[in-house]
DNA sequence: GTACCGATGTTCT
DNA sequence: GAACATCGGTACC
């Protein structure tokens, strides 16, 4: 089955690209005998050097940005508000600091996991994964794995989906970076139309 | 449904 | 010391 895994001819595209590409593939965890499976339905371009949304813009190159400078393919986790873990993919070569930030999934196995991970009094099933923060908690995403290998490791990896759905690309504004100037205005967000695991709807 | 607010700790100035 | 790619609770429509 390993033709269906995303490898480094997928990760090494541009951010955009990738964020739009990732739109509808499954993003696999495993834990000890147990495997979440959920689909990707929302993600946001972080593009590089020029981007002063990202963590790498101006190439600025610290502990913590270290593994977007690595070629695509690598998890990039950070710890945002104190409490929160967000997950990113890598992408683009070595030196090209990009990465596609996964702000929504849809839980397709393992829902049962999910919930014990989340324990949230909510009863919407959106709720469990709808939002970057809430989805690294439902799927046990912690510090750890940063800089973890989606390519070769089998904790954590994305491929494509069994069967091919339809569904319509939105493009937005990218959430809560007001201090991005005019790159908060870039669409570079997409989500699948009418999904309720997409976090933030916007007005137009 | 929207609005505000506090929690919390790492990173960077 | 400030900022931060967030969330859950409460208050009020």
């Amino acid at each position: 089955m390993g033709q269906l895994r995303c490898g480094y001819d997928f990760y090494k595209q541009d951010s955009v690209t990738v964020a739009k590409k990732l739109l509808g593939k499954l993003l696999v965890r495993k834990l000890g005998d147990e495997e979440i499976i959920c689909k990707i339905v929302e993600t946001e371009a972080y593009v590089g050097p020029e981007d002063k949304g990202s963590h790498a813009y101006q190439n600025r190159r610290t502990k913590r940005t270290e593994v977007m400078f690595e070629p695509g393919g690598y998890a990039y986790i950070f710890l945002i508000y104190g409490m929160y873990n967000c997950l990113n993919v890598v992408t683009n070569e070595r030196d090209k600091p990009e990465a596609v930030l996964i702000r929504g999934i849809e839980p397709l196995k393992g829902i049962e996991l999910i919930k014990k991970n989340r324990n949230i009094k909510s009863k919407k099933a959106a709720d469990l994964t709808n939002g970057p923060g809430k989805l690294c908690e439902a799927l046990a995403i912690e510090k750890d794995l940063n800089g973890y290998d989606l390519i070769s490791g089998d904790q954590l990896y994305i491929k494509e989906a069994d069967e091919k759905i339809d569904f319509e690309i939105v493009s937005s504004k990218r959430i809560n970076i007001d201090y991005a100037e005019e790159y908060k205005e870039k669409l570079w967000r997409f989500y699948i139309k009418n999904n309720p695991f997409v976090s933030v709807i916007l007005k137009d």
